[in-house]
Order: C-alpha cells, then structure tokens, then sequence
DNA sequence: TGACGCAGTGAGAGCGCTCTCACAACCCAG
DNA sequence: CTGGGTTGTGAGAGCGCTCTCACTGCGTCA
C-alpha cells in the first residue's frame, strides 16, 4: 500500500482518488464517510485506491464545509504554577483523554498565563477552532464562561464558575469532603480538632472549612477561632499555620488540612514539637496525592474523583453540543476519604 | 463594538467587512494579515469595520489555503498511568506551554491508550492538522517517530528515541544525574552504597544505574550485585527492593534510589528496621518531586529539567519547521542535585 | 514630455472538501 | 408496456480565505 507517500508535499486530494479508482469525487467522498448507498463492488475499488495512494481527508477542507473542527478546548486558567505542583492537572486530563478517546475527538490545551493570553484564548475558542470548550480552575469573576457562551460554543466549567456565569459545571463536593474528615477524627474519640484550611476566596477553600464547620455543629461541639488557621496550599503555609494552632491551642489532637501538602507541612511541625502521629496528633490531609501514601505514616485523606468529572465535563459538554438550546445543568461528584495510618486509634489522655 | 455577535450561526466574513468597510476582500485581508501596503486611511476604515462586526478570521479557510494549521501535537504515549502520578507531565507541559505561548500556536495533545489509539494518533498528525509533532515517554520500538517523520512532519522527541528512528531530541542525562547522586555519597563518606534501579528496559534506568556504577568505578569502589536491586519506579517497588538489599548487606549506609518513590519506600522499610535517615543510612532519590520536599526527613533528589526539556523541544521542532531539510539533532540536559537533610553528614561506625 | 518605477487596490482563481440536485438505470405493480 | 419508485452515481456550487496578477495613479528622472 501506500506506494505514494507525500512526495509532492501537497497531500493527496479525493480528485486524485476518484480518477485512480474510476468514479467521482463524490463517490470517493460517500465512501470515506462511511455513506451506504454505494455499491459493493465501486465500494472496493474506491477502498483499493486510497489504501494504494495513502489517501488522508484535508481536515482544514473538510472543516471548512461542515463547520465542525473535530476538536474540543481545554483551557487551564492557573495564572501561577500551583496547578501545576499536585497531581490535579494529570488526574484531569486523564478522564478527559478516557471519555475523549472513544469519540473521534482531539483536545486542544490553552494555558493562558496573563490576561492578555487569555483574551487570546478566548478568540480561539470563538474562532471556530473547537466545537467546545472545557474551563477549569478559573479565578474570580473570569468573563471567559461567559463570553465563550455568548458566542454559541458549548461551554463547561470544571469547579465552580464565576457567578454570573449561567452554564454548565461539575464540581466536586468539599464540603462533604470537609465533614467526612471531620466526622471521621470525631469518631476516633478526638476532642481538639484544627483545621488549616486554604484561602477563603477559593471555593475550595472556603466548602472545605464549611465542612470542617458543619461536622463540628452536628456533633454540637463547640468551635474556636484558634483551631482555623488559613495556609495557601503550600507546604510552608501548612507549617505556618500549625506553629499558630500549637501556639493558641497546645492541646490540639488532631488537624485537618485542606491539602496533602499542608498536611506534610503539619506534619513536620508537630514532629519538631514532639507530637507523635497518630497517637498524639491525627492528621487528615485532602487531595489523597502521592505524598499522602508516601508519607511516614501515610495520611488518611479525602480523594476527589477527579478523573470522573473529567469524563463527566466531556459528557456534558457533548450531550450540550447535541442540544444546542438546552438549559446548563450542574453535577456535584462525591469525595471518598481514604482512611490510613495518621488517623488511626482514639486520642489517649 | 460587536454589535452583531454571532445572531446567524455563520460567523463574519472577509466579504462582509469589505462591504462594510467599502474595499476589496483583499484589502481586507491585507489589513488583517498586518501586510504593510495599505493606506492609512484606509487601514482605519477596515479596522473600525473589523471591530464594530466582530470579525474573527475563518481559521479553516485560512488554514485550507496556508497549508498551516498555527498548532503542534504533543503525543504521550505512556500506556499506563505511571505519567500521571508523578508531576513529570504538568512541568513538561509548562516547559512547552512558556514556549508556545509566544508564539501564535496551540497545543494539541494525544494520549493514545492502544496501538489501534496509536494509529489513530500517528493517522491525526499526518493528515496536517498539525505544523510538527512532539513526542514523549514512548516505549521501546515504536514506529511513530520515523513514521510521522517520512511523511515530512517536522519531529522531536523527549528522551531516547527509538533505535532506528533518525530525529531530534531531547533527553535528560540520567548518566550524569545518577553519577552525581553517588558522587556526593561517597563524598559523604558513605561506604557502602547500594542503589534502587529502575527496570533496565527503560532508558532512565539503565542511564541512572550506569551513572551509579561509573561513580563508584571512578572512585575504585568494589561494585557488588547485592547492593543493586531493581525497582519499578513506585514505591511497593522501592520497598521490596530495599529489603533485598538489607538482608544481602546489612551494612548499607547510604541507597541511591532511581525515583523519589522508590526512595521512600526504602525508608520505610528502613525505618521498620531501626535504621535512621540520615544518621544511619543517606538517602539520594531522582525527580525531585513534591515527596522528595515533603517527605521526613526532606530527600535529596536529582532534579530534572523538565520545564527547560519541553522548551527545548519547541525551539528544536520550530527549527526544523522553518528548516525542512535539516539534520536530526540532539540536545542533552544536564540534571542538578538538590541537597536536603535526607543525606546529611559523614557515617558513623 | 514621455518612459519608468512604485505604492495601493481589486478581480479572480483556487485550496480540498461536502452536499444538493439531477439523472440514468433498474425493479415491480398495474 | 407504461408509470412510479428506488438505488447508485456524477456535475457543480460553494465553504472563507490567500495570493498572484493586472491595473491605476502619481512622482521621478532623462
């Protein structure tokens, strides 16, 4: 086969098929697209041909007629390299290739990393280059849901979209996963639960502390300002923040951090104040990243299903797309808290 | 501006701004390609025009004539998820993304699962949906390289190609980063050191474990097997290959291991056994991974530079892009150590 | 004054495909 | 046999853009 690859630099065209194999280019056409109301034997012959010259369809032609371009974005709006640091971004993608791959879909990825490239993407996405767009960990009041919907492109938000914003997202349910931490440390016989939750302008952030909050009402236990300190999802700010929880409350016996890695940052603290985990501190972290099973001893943390809400933005985004006029609906995944050695047994005083 | 957004489902066109604005098609084109050969005034006329329709150019009619389609693939083909549990790919991705961004392309990005995926992949690039193609973590001989090559598509890999395959690329020198590592080992007057290698199919492990043997060759150190047990890069891995190593050597002062999660398995199972890191045993991990600062004590870790290989593979593919008949090059990265607790201080004994 | 060059513009071909429509060939009911 | 349907095929328009080429007007130089 193939006796003719690319030796002109132009590609072969259907002209060339049709007269190879004998028919029209139409014909040529309702074969490659899989149209019955050819006959066997012309099917055959036409098939022959573009095996035997390496026939591949001019996207950029075929684009152009069906106003489809086969392709959905993605775009990741993470102006710094946060995203970038934990497994999120990885997990994502993954759903997203898994529910993508059964279609005949490619993802374009946009990472704006300023304004400007982002009025970029924003044009691109409205171009007609995608016939969709996935937006993930947008900030703020971001326009771009809005804009890129107002332009007709199915649109779904991964998180929480700006408010405003009437489309479609999924997210995951932190505050569920807030309450299932902490009613698992209370369950453990705990009496004084921290928490380091992360900035209260993310929704992460702030539904992860409403969780942490809510488990503490249900059980009626009292709440303390000294117990909820703020860390920005580092390591460094878990570490900050512990140092002002052991200040405040020494009798802390167990922490719930909003993220793995503040978790570790705890860690290190209440080991240098000679607390031992589990058995004198608990520690959950959240995230259930790779450094929640390598840690010494491995964190119990809440695992966000995150592969699943990128299959579940791609189902979104396709059924929208069937659907032009549809109105936006929202899909709330659950977390999972993945119970390990830094929680275990029940505080001893 | 924009008083007319969308309403008809079909998009501005060239024609209709050149009515509007009272020119020739061309003109307009002229003014939106930035082709200096217009009049001032004129040029305003087609900008207001432009702006006050919102005009956005057809990118499959311009890409139909071009022969450019302004983006490039990047294929993964890892079969598994190992790629997705360690922060290699986000940093590739902001290597390639920092390098993109300057430029007016987009990024596509194929996970092929399968081989039949792996056509499909191979299929999508030579159509010329894509300007060149990126490749990473491709296992052992596969054929796409030199396959996406000899259709004239401007190629780079990211670490060792396939042998065979004549074109670019970029890899990481695990030789260098695994010598390194043992360097300072000994360095530290560590003196038995044993090594957690990766699986020797895989060039990085067999570069990190020649690099183990070309330092201890270098300083006449007896090599002995029983101080190199393989791994497979997670951490039931690393652990089970440590408690090996510790049963044939119990004096093992010091483990080089080929990833940080293989690392800390090892101290684990190091920590079971009563060793102390580093009093006892130092321990020297690879990536440089979240886990490698988290962990207790910190690891020492080779870091690679992944950001700078992703923007190495732009720059490399854009040179053949613009050089069609150039040779393949090759471009090695050197590795860094990063020194934390994890291999502090001199052996006692 | 005429020849020449050059900046600015428009006409029109053509990129490779899809899809509508017309038409030929054939089948079968009446 | 004729009329109506069905099936298979081809002609041709058109998607929105770029780019070549020809043309006009104007300044410059011999």
């Amino acid at each position: 086969m193939t006796d003719r690859t690319e030796t002109n630099g132009r590609g072969v065209t259907l002209e060339e098929v049709a007269r190879v194999a004998g028919v029209s280019r139409a014909t040529v056409s309702r074969v490659v697209n899989g149209n019955p109301r050819v006959a066997p034997d012309v099917r055959r012959s036409v098939e022959r041909a573009v095996d035997r010259l390496g026939y591949i369809p001019n996207p950029a032609a075929r684009s152009l007629v069906t106003r489809k371009s086969q392709s959905i974005g993605l775009v990741i709006a993470e102006p710094a390299g946060r995203l970038f640091e934990d497994p999120f971004f990885p997990r994502l993608l993954r759903g997203i290739g898994a529910a993508l791959s059964s279609r005949e879909l490619q993802l374009v990825l946009l990472m704006p990393q300023s304004s400007l490239e982002e009025s970029r993407a924003e044009r691109y996405l409205t171009a007609g280059h995608v016939d969709g767009a996935l937006l993930v960990s947008l900030h703020g009041n971001d326009p771009l849901p809005a804009a890129v919907a107002r332009r007709g492109i199915p649109v779904v938000v991964g998180g929480r979209p700006p408010r405003g914003a009437l489309v479609s997202y999924v997210d995951v349910d932190n505050v569920q996963g807030g309450r299932s931490a902490v009613e698992h440390l209370i369950g453990n016989g705990r009496r004084a639960i921290a928490t380091i939750c992360g900035p209260s302008d993310m929704s992460p952030g702030f539904d992860r502390l409403a969780g942490y909050r809510q488990a503490l009402d249900a059980a009626s236990r009292e709440r303390d300002p000294g117990l909820e300190e703020g860390g920005d999802f580092t390591q460094e700010g878990g570490a900050d923040a512990m140092r002002r929880i052991l200040a405040a409350r020494p009798d802390v016996d167990a922490v719930f951090a909003a993220s793995d890695l503040m978790a570790a940052g705890a860690v290190q603290v209440l080991r240098a104040a000679g607390r031992r985990i589990p058995e004198d501190v608990a520690i959950v972290g959240f995230d259930d990243s790779p450094i929640a099973e390598a840690a010494d001893p491995p964190f119990t943390s809440v695992r966000q299903p995150i592969e699943e809400m990128g299959a579940e933005m791609v189902r979104l985004l396709l059924e929208h797309a069937a659907h032009p006029g549809a109105v936006p609906r929202t899909v709330i995944l659950a977390t999972q808290l993945v119970r390990r050695r830094s929680s275990e047994g029940v505080a001893k005083r």
